[in-house]
DNA sequence: AATGTTTGATAGTATTGCTATCTTTATAGC
DNA sequence: GCTATAAAGATAGCAATACTATCAAACATT
């Protein structure tokens, strides 16, 4: 389990560093926990400063608006991920494995121990599921994206689709397979939950065990050295 | 080609039916292009209205709000999807040649003829793949599906799934392919023009061969009999 | 000519998404 | 303990958004 980790995330998402103050930690903590209640949309800054008991202008100065919030949040947890993802596999040398363990890294980072009190890791995937790609579906994204908004969800994807060429280094598409599995791990937990006619999946008391297994079958069969 | 085609779509998505009325239709006609233009967030009722000459207040007389807006465009988009793919295989037996014919539309259905003068399909279909997965990603997803708003979309994976259990019949998960697919198709779109180190296509020159290909590489390794 | 329906014009309200300024409070260095 | 300075609170204000309400004009229908 991972204790006391603190990710450098890129520091143009942020005012004022959020993990450096006692105030900033209150806000990311108590934004997990507001936009998982009210969802993004009817998520403001004023009504995160009145749960805090602090102020809009406050909250102000950390961050620029609630839409570079949540980009740093899913940032947070990507960069979470691919750190689990690290750990996990360091001295696996079969490849097969790894992606196992990559997997369901992605389909369930939250089964590990928290690795910062106020981030509810939990909390937070189901705001990577529900508000996600939110972060990157706006008409800023090329200026965004120049200005690295995007690394971290970007990193993961290569560092999936690096497991995925070494076992199979003629696979002609590891990054699309890549940013497919990580997109359809939550979609498909989003579809069983709200819209259970898009999926196979059944999800029940939190076991990824499926989806893990799931996106295996589609992962393997897929990078599968072709017989052609 | 199609022409005349309309569609009847879930009538509690508006207030008062667009395509019954020219201002309706020029309602239509705007939203999606400046939706395109400005981008689902910065678009508002206001904008639309100074755009085709009209009131604010004449607009919310035909949709509640620019999000039931948004479902409506997103439906008849669907719908207009599943009707090229009904017509293109209505009398194609072999279901793979099926099946091909579906991921082509998919994939590109404004290749085809417009059906409907005031439907920019073409323009339409860059709002479905920015703006898409914004109809259902809200708090409010589960009364709206109760409501019968994506019932279009359910309706095309459906569809879609049907094809591949016709291919076969003991693929374990036909509902998670299709909606995987429908996804990727619109997310590796996105990616090529906008995050390209997550993905292997390319597009140029509105060419989408390359990215049927691909999914077809998917769909049919995926679905192709299990050995076991 | 009378009737109903659609649209336009205008106004108003609560909330959102900020920015600015000023004061109070905590903190750190000396 | 005193002083500088940085962080936070308090308050105000403003333009835009997301509506709702009302009334009059235009138009079509019988």
């Amino acid at each position: 389990m991972a204790v006391g980790v603190r990710f450098q995330l890129n520091d143009r998402l942020f005012l004022r560093d959020p993990q450096s103050t006692a105030l900033g930690c209150r806000i990311i903590h108590h934004s997990i926990l507001l936009i998982d209640e009210l969802g993004f949309e009817a998520f403001t800054f004023k009504k995160l400063a009145e749960r805090i008991n602090s102020t809009e202008a406050s909250v102000y100065r950390y961050f620029e608006n609630k839409h570079l919030l949540l980009i740093y949040l899913v940032s947070w947890y990507w960069e979470w991920v691919g750190y689990l993802i690290d750990t996990g596999t360091m001295n696996v040398e079969d490849p097969s494995r790894k992606l196992k363990i990559a997997i369901e890294n992605i389909v369930d980072a939250s089964r590990e121990n928290p690795a910062i009190e106020y981030v509810n890791e939990h909390v937070l995937h189901r705001i990577v599921i529900a508000e996600g790609t939110k972060a990157y579906h706006t008409k800023q994204v090329d200026e965004e994206n120049k200005e690295g908004f995007f690394l971290d969800y970007k990193r993961l994807a290569e560092k999936l689709a690096a497991i995925i060429r070494e076992l199979n280094p003629s696979f002609p598409y590891a990054r699309t397979l890549a940013s497919t599995l990580i997109e359809m791990s939550n979609n498909q937990i989003y579809f069983a939950e709200h819209l259970p006619r898009l999926t196979d999946l059944k999800i029940k008391d939190q076991n990824y065990r499926e989806l893990a297994e799931m996106m295996e079958f589609f992962a393997f069969r897929l990078i599968a050295a072709a017989e052609d």
